[in-house]
RNA sequence: GGGCCCCUAGCUCAAUUUGGCAGAGCAACGGACUUUUAAUCCGUGGGUUCUGGGUUCGAGUCCCAGGGGGCUCACCA
């Protein structure tokens, strides 16, 4: 860091989060310690310190007693301490597991028992201990400890070492401590991480190519969503953070770059919820040669591969119900599961004004829809997409809601786009992409029209993307993964924020 | 954004129904204990009851306003 007394700290400098007057007993006991511990010459933050093995590893070994025993250091941060006369136990937690350490006063010295062991270490501190790796009486692996070293010193007391940190205003705020406190947490995420390597190995073994485009967009699209926006000072340009990847990812299929994937941040402007985060994590793969039946297989192998590469097997507990991810997966069409759950036909109720009409007889809302499009759109979100469990594929969507995705053959109003649903949630979208560049510009300048007309997550118009289509792009089929609530699904978690180390909140400062 | 609920010691929670000394467990501090397993036992300290107003002799409790969080509805993925 810099250089001491750069700044000329004197008696001035204002107290800081060390003030005593601003810290409870607890805090101030620690804070005595730290200074005790340098007043004998030891450092409660060394550079390193000894450890022989993990405590995974640790655990692995033969104990032994007496002169057999393995002689091993391991540290970690105690989380349970037991004093128990001249001698106490405690329990270390590394990360790769917790193992019991057992500090004698015959062992370490009486001197050093008592004015370091005893006077300066706490539950919370980090700590090496280097010692024989035996069985106690009950049985139970433990270090006998020769030698100890703090090895960080904590000013903060642990939470309850029973029911951890429950509050979760607190977990989210400060992860840290939710995932110290509490071992299930760090499960999670670990998940979390074996989710994404696992489905990156997936398409690497297909000849995927991963890739990286733009997160700050001149223009953004691919999605219907409202952006956050920023600025370039030197350019004088207002930019956009992404909505999605599809617009750039396509451009790659164009450039021959045949089969691409990416895993990143998308950013929309909108709600939050138990399945929104402003900021989330998605896949998008896109695929030369395949159209959204292709795609349909692909994502049913994907999710099954993962699923058992994660959680053992295809059929993954979520919230009290069994999601099987064993395929095939239930299809059907958009039209058929509206039919089956409203008894409204979207192709018979055509026109907005019969569809609103028909939905109102039903005492349905219909308030802030402003069109055809996302009149469908909401009875699918009310009525069907809460009543699935089981992964399960709605294909042939209406046009007016699928700007990038070809029509079907012969049917003016649909479009070969399929969207995945699962434990009530969206997981996944995925269409034929348009091709021809004058009908993707005729579905620009329709969604132009139903921004114009009160609609304010239409798109804007793309040129420079219909022109890269003007170059040729061949028949392709693609799709997006929603990583988080793919995770929670995995992870048996009911919320986004528990599969997101630090979700979004307000600013917890008080008025 | 709407509705409902919550915010009390470092942590987990009582006390709110019916306004009347703000409590327990863990953690901390002092003591006993050399094989504990959320160790046990004895003792001690620890509070801006989210913030600001109001009603009242008296407010953690009732009323108003604000902040934050949770659930839910709306919207989105």
């Amino acid at each position: 860091m810099t250089a001491a007394g750069a700044a000329s700290p004197g008696e001035a400098e204002p107290p800081g989060p060390f003030d005593p007057a601003r810290l409870n007993d607890q805090e101030q006991a620690r804070l005595h310690k730290l200074a005790l511990l340098r007043k004998q010459g030891l450092d409660p933050y060394p550079a390193r310190v000894e450890r022989t093995h993990t405590i995974a590893e640790a655990r692995a070994l033969e104990p032994g007693t007496d002169d057999d025993a393995p002689q091993i250091a391991v540290a970690g941060r105690i989380v349970l301490l037991r004093d128990l006369g001249r001698m106490s136990f405690a329990q270390l937690d590394d990360g790769t597991g917790v193992i019991q350490i057992m500090v004698r006063r015959n062992q370490v010295g009486a001197d050093w028992y008592r004015e370091v062991w005893k006077a300066c270490v706490d539950l919370g501190d980090f700590l090496s201990v280097r010692g024989s790796l035996v069985l106690t009486r009950t049985g139970e692996l433990t270090v006998d400890a020769q030698a100890c070293t703090v090895a960080g010193k904590a000013l903060k007391p642990l939470p309850d070492k029973w029911h951890g940190l429950q509050d979760p205003e607190a977990r989210y705020r400060r992860r840290y401590v939710d995932l110290l406190a509490n071992p299930e947490v760090r499960e999670v995420f670990r998940l979390r991480a074996r989710t994404v390597r696992s489905i990156r190995n997936f398409l690497d073994d297909l000849g995927y190519l991963e890739v990286e485009t733009p997160v700050l967009q001149p223009i953004y699209g691919g999605a219907a969503a409202q952006p956050f926006t920023t600025h370039h000072n030197q350019l004088h340009q207002d930019l956009y953070l992404r909505i999605s990847f599809e617009l750039y990812l396509k451009r790659l299929i164009v450039g021959g770059l045949d089969r691409v994937y990416e895993i990143g941040r998308d950013f929309r402007n909108e709600g939050v919820s138990f399945k929104h985060n402003p900021e989330f994590t998605q896949l998008e793969f896109y695929e030369a040669w395949s159209d959204y039946q292709g795609i349909m297989e692909r994502l049913e192998a994907m999710l099954a591969k993962v699923a058992v590469d994660v959680c053992g097997t295809t059929e993954v507990a979520h919230q009290g119900r069994t999601v099987s991810f064993a395929p095939p997966f239930e299809r059907m069409t958009l039209r058929d599961a509206i039919l089956e759950h409203t008894g409204l036909d979207i192709h018979e109720l055509a026109a907005e004004a019969d569809l609103r009409d028909a939905m109102r007889a039903r005492g349905m809302d219909t308030g802030d829809d402003p069109n055809w499009g996302k009149l469908v759109d909401s009875l699918l979100s009310r009525y069907v997409e809460p009543r699935v469990t089981n992964p399960m594929f709605l294909y042939e969507y209406p046009k007016a809601i699928s700007p990038f995705a070809k029509g079907v053959p012969g049917e003016p109003r649909l479009v070969e786009r399929f969207e995945l649903f699962a434990a009530g949630m969206e997981v996944s979208n995925a269409f034929t992409e348009i091709n021809d560049p004058m009908d993707q510009y005729q579905r620009f300048l329709g969604e132009k029209f139903l921004r114009e007309h009160g609609d304010d997550e239409a798109h804007q118009v793309d040129d420079d993307f219909v022109e890269a289509l003007t170059w040729g792009m061949p028949p392709t089929g693609g799709c997006g993964v929603g990583i988080d609530r793919l995770t929670m699904l995995l992870a048996d978690r009911p919320n986004i924020r528990e599969v997101i180390l630090f979700p979004h909140l307000r600013d917890a400062d008080q008025g």
